[in-house]
DNA sequence: CTGTAATGGTCTGATGGGAAGACCTTTTCG
DNA sequence: CGAAAAGGTCTTCCCATCAGACCATTACAG
């Protein structure tokens, strides 16, 4: 009877009333910016849109995208050029400049990020079974295209755009928008806008076969190969992910906070709602 | 060749750089209210925490609780009265109230809703399986109070509250809460913030059926089965969503916007990312 | 060489939401 | 009747944002 009572009332008694985050247009700006780049939409060395394109785009003042891309350069993941040609440029050194920095950011994060990297793996499996369940014939036509893009790819740069065009065209084929935008989301949040997916080049084989197998099973409709591949496949990247974070726990006795270009990400890692 | 360039590019031709949208601490405090509210935390009835004391859990200024509060009223769905036992009360006939305005706001999100209640169906399939693996002993006889609980459920508040009870302490198996969160989100988003969601009492036997076979599942540790039930039965919110629906798809050529109390929920229905 | 165009850099003023806090009004209870 | 507890209201200040203008830098066309 107790136990009953407690139980039930357990749910009330944890009131969800935690504090609310009111983002800032400026980080909200820098969150699209950042995604974007971790999505691929912008590769580095690649431009972005003008400030004025910019502003536009986003519906902000060009103001607010200043700030935002003021940050995002401080923090290295942009270089702005100024003149007739220039603009802000997602920097080709991003990676290895960060690396430390993204580190001591993530640490004070771990078991969080352990809890979102079990969540997106699992999810990912979601999304490869559904896929498996409806891709159409077209669909699996386009999958094994890319297979073939991503098995001549030669560079890191390559690889990378064929990892990300296999993903989305999976996405694709779950023909749920919100599935994808979910699957994006989750994304942006394990890698912190990073343009590294936990992408580590030196898997690229693996990479290659999971995604054969992956796409194989998608095309004929095996749901729970698809499912269990992607799982898989997905651990990869927690594995690259839980590796930079040991890094980082490494260096962070010995190398204090970096003076200059402390990293801008994970500002809104602390929210308190996956949704918002 | 152009198979490649048009697939890579693909992925880049569609900027996801649309508006941003800055949602206020008014907003986000009628939400986490509604959510409330919604998710049972708060029954019909029952008096909300002073505005001082919310303000205080949301880290809010008194000011934007009480203008949330107000829009709250406005709405129909809290009943405020002064005095030294005043305060903020769910109102009984919020069901009943706002049900047609309720269709009326979710009919044109239609699509959305569809993708979401999929999403959802899939995305609690995934939680049953993880609950199932993951649940400890003393989570499992939990689960089985619980269950008795639901059982000995006499009137609908009961039977949703403890409705409620099963589903936390589901998500609380998974020890994942970021997994709780997501799926908190979800409901709350396939909702818009009302009470209208996953409960339809006239289903409370099937509901009672499903939710035992379900923890029976997630007692043994039976991953594949907890997977099938939990589809199977979340799916049943979608068939009474869909329901809601199509009575506002009939009565929307009838009834023009009440003037006095529109409804305030759904007002960020329309943010674009699920997680931002 | 020069001018023009396209870019970022900067500044100002207006606006609005929110925070903090004081004070008032209503209601209940000792 | 007076204290306590609640909502109602008001003022003041702050800061993010917007809108727009103007400046500084660079490249390219003529």
């Amino acid at each position: 009877m107790t136990t009953r009572t407690n139980a039930a009332a357990a749910s009330q008694r944890a009131p969800r009333l935690v504090p609310v985050h009111v983002p800032t247009a400026v980080g909200e700006v820098m969150d699209r910016l950042l995604t974007a780049i971790a999505l691929g939409e912008f590769v580095p060395g690649e431009r972005l849109p003008a400030e004025r394109e910019l502003a536009r785009l986003l519906s902000v003042s060009r103001n607010t995208v200043h700030e935002a891309l003021r940050q995002l350069q401080a923090g290295g993941a942009l270089e702005v050029r100024r003149g007739r040609l220039g603009g802000s440029f997602v920097r080709d050194s991003w990676n290895e400049f960060s690396a430390a920095a993204v580190a001591r950011t993530l640490v004070p994060h771990r078991e969080e990020l352990e809890q979102l990297c079990d969540l997106r793996c699992r999810f990912e499996e979601v999304v490869a079974r559904t896929a498996a369940e409806r891709r159409t014939v077209r669909q699996a036509r386009e999958l094994g295209d890319l297979l073939a893009v991503f098995a001549a790819a030669s560079t890191p740069e390559e690889d990378h755009a064929a990892d990300l065009a296999v993903h989305e065209a999976v996405l694709r084929a779950t023909r749920n928008p919100q599935m994808a935008q979910l699957s994006h989301d989750l994304l942006a949040r394990v890698s912190f806008g990073l343009p590294i997916e936990p992408y580590d080049h030196r898997f690229s084989k693996r990479a290659l076969a999971e995604h054969t197998a992956l796409v194989e099973a998608i095309h004929d409709g095996r749901v729970d190969d698809a499912g269990t591949i992607a799982r898989r496949h997905f651990s990869m990247s927690a594995r690259t992910l839980r590796a930079v974070i040991a890094r980082g726990d490494d260096e962070l006795p010995v190398g204090a906070a970096s003076e200059t270009g402390d990293l801008p990400v994970g500002h809104d890692a602390d929210r308190t709602g996956m949704l918002g």
